[in-house]
Order: structure tokens, then sequence, then C-alpha cells
DNA sequence: TGGGTTTTATATCGATTGATCTAGAATAGC
DNA sequence: GCTATTCTAGATCAATCGATATAAAACCCA
């Protein structure tokens, strides 16, 4: 009963997290999320109660949106070694189309307010635990055991490893989102996922300055 | 002529730097500056200009007494390689004992600032630049060409790899500062570098892609 | 010892912040 | 139609934001 809400939540919600996304928790004001959700302060404060805790929907729904759904299908339909190729180059492609340099809301979350919020922390660690298990899983459940992915370091490393060059790749592309040197930080990592090639002997075909 | 300042102008601007450098630009207001510099809105706005000034100054600052002296310091007087590993055992370690959780100020930067802004995009990525060239000269113009560093991958490529893992390193010790990972994601990288280790023993030809 | 000059301290500027209040509009159940 | 309930619109709250104005205090040089 009531008078009914004239927008649709989860339609607002993808344009506070644009807002958020592009500009950060504290740069972006309660006006400015109004304005681009399209509804008035009060109406905002009623749907989603303080500015906190929108940008807690918000993240949580940036999360469920993009993260899940992206590890499901490329570890459901490929290949280990060729999901963290694809992994890689979806990201790579996404970082060079995003003319707004945005980068990733939940790598952005994690150097905003992570640090400082034991909440928001505990959220952010759990999604970067779940990416890190990705590639480990990727490199352990299958690519090393059918011989597509070397053993000559444990899965846990390799799959931490493959972690930090993600994060690292998100961060640096807001800043220089250059295809060369993307690609080029990626490749020796995954060379060195390849089992028994000459490492030492031939293909230096990239090469660059 | 006239009255003398009352503060050191490198002391009240290394507290202006612990103020960004935990809470960033926009979480940062004038008053707390003034605070724990440890002197007035006046003497503030006097000595440094407004805000976006005095951070400028502060990331300045930073940059020249830290970066410029570690790499110089690590590239003088180690071999590459050893350089390379006391470069990433100093940031985990540093991380590991940075109880605020500050991490990198300039990393911190690129992800806050520069994606939005042309002239602080152009100081971070020259310093970012600068970092990576540090890792490719120790690839390339030492370690292989001495032999204690793998040719198997462009000297460039390996840096980039380098660089990349470093930032993520960076950033991921700030929500998820612990040993086990920061020191098995940076293995794998480390052991990639090395010209006849373990993952490459059994020097099967096999073509690359 | 006085001008001239720069730095201090205090108060305060208008603008903006996150958040709320009041009044009116729109519905459902009776 | 009436009442209860929920939502919208616009004004506005105290607090804080970045930045200044004013005037006293502290120095140099003549």
């Amino acid at each position: 009963m009531g008078r009914p809400r004239e927008f649709d939540e989860t339609e607002v919600l993808v344009a506070a997290i644009d807002c958020f996304w592009e500009r950060g928790y504290e740069a972006t004001s309660i006006r400015e999320l109004a304005d681009k959700m399209g509804l008035t302060g009060a109406s905002l404060y009623n749907a989603f109660g303080d500015k906190r805790t929108l940008y807690r929907r918000a993240l949580y729904h940036y999360i469920e949106t993009t993260f899940a759904d992206r590890v499901q299908r490329l570890e459901g339909k490929l290949p280990p070694l060729q999901a963290i190729k694809a992994f890689f180059s979806e990201i790579i492609e996404r970082s060079l189309d995003d003319k707004q340099r945005k980068g990733c809301m939940l790598v952005n979350s994690a150097l905003e307010i992570a640090p400082h919020d034991p909440e928001f922390r505990e959220t952010v660690t759990e999604v970067l635990e779940h990416i890190e298990a990705f590639f480990r899983r990727c490199v352990q459940e299958a690519g090393q055991q059918d011989g597509t992915i070397t053993t000559s370091q444990s899965a846990a490393d390799l799959g931490r490893l493959l972690f930090g060059v993600h994060i690292g790749l998100r961060v640096i592309a807001r800043t220089r989102p250059e295809r060369t040197l993307l690609e080029g930080m990626v490749r020796p990592a995954l060379a060195l996922l390849s089992p028994k090639t000459a490492h030492n002997i031939s293909s230096r075909a990239h090469s660059a300055t």
C-alpha cells in the first residue's frame, strides 16, 4: 500500500555505480548521485539510506554482475590455460576501450576505502580471494593434471602471480592504457605457464623499446 | 626582510605527505593538513598556495625522496638479478610493516587523481616509466649480457612483467598484507628470470604461438 | 628608532557537504 | 469516498569545505 515508486531500483543503482566507479566514494556527492540517478535527494535517502549504504549496494551489485559472471563463463567453457588467456585478453580489451579510465570498481575500492574500512576490506578481500582462487584452480585442478601447464612452480604460487599481474594490469591501465605495455606485461607470465618449453632458445618474437 | 618563518618548509611538507599519503587527496581537508603540519590555515596558504599546489609539492617530494634514492641505491651496488630481488624484498618488508596500510603514494595517486587529471597523469606516468625502465635495464644491460637472466623473453617484456607484479603487489598489500601471498606472488616471476631452472630443464623443443 | 615587509593568529567568507523536514501527490484497503 | 500509507518535490538544516580578509606580531634595513 502507499504511493508506488516511480523508478526501477536496479536501474538507478546502475547509475549510482557509474558515479562511484568513475570518481570514487569521496569525490562523488549526493547531489551528483541524485542527478544521474534521476531522483531527488529525499527519494534517494528513502530508498537507499545514507551514502555509505548506497555505496555498499552499488559495490555488491557491481561484483555480482561482473565477477561471478566472468569467472563462471570462462572457467566452464574453456580449457584452463585458454580460460586464463581469455581472462587477460578480456581485461586488456576492456581497459583499452575504457575511455573514461574508470578501471575496475573493486580494485578502486581496494585502494580507496578497504585500507581504512574493516567492513569493506572484508568484502573486497573476499572477492580478491575468489579471483586468486580462479587462477589457482585453472593451474591446478586441470592445467597441471593434464599437462598443459608447468609443474615447475606450485599452483598456489602461479595463481598468486597471475592474480598480482591482473591487479597490476588494472591499475596501470588507468594511467597508461597502452596495448604494447599491457600485452607485454602478460606475455611472459603466460609463457611461464607452458610446460617444458625451451625458454632460453627461441621465441624472441616480441622485442620492443 | 620581513618576519621570518616559524617552521621548516621541508618538515611541514613531510607532515603534509603523511596526510595525503594515508587518506588520499579528496578525503584530506585543509584543516586536517594545517593541524598535522602545525600551522594555521593562513600560513599554509601563504607558503604553499592552494590545496592542489600543496599536493603537487608533496607528491614531488615523495617521489624524490623515495624512488630516485631506491633505484640508484640498488642498481649501483648490486648485480642486476640481485637488485631486482632486493627491490621486491624491500617492498614486501615495507608493506608488511605498514600498519596504517598507506601503501605507495605514487600508486595511490595513479588510481585517485591521475585518471582524471592530465597534469598529474603526466607526472605519475613519468615515474612509472622510470620504474619500468629500471627493471628493463636490470634484465637487459647486465642480466642478459652476463647470462644471469634468461633470454627466453625480451628484456622489454620481462621488465613489463616485473613492473606489473610490483604495482599489483603494492595494491594488494593495502588490503591483504599477508607474507605468504606477497612472497608467493613474486617467487614465480623471479624463477622465470633464471636461465636454467627447474621449469625448463628438459629442453625439448616446442613451438611457441 | 622607525618605515617597510612578511608571517602569524583569528574570524569569517560563500559554497558545498550529507542529511532531514514539511507539504503535497499518488496509491491500496476499507 | 475516506483513511492510512508511501513516495515525491523543494526548501532547508547544521557542519564542513576551500579559501580570504583583517590586523597584530616579528623581523630587516635605513
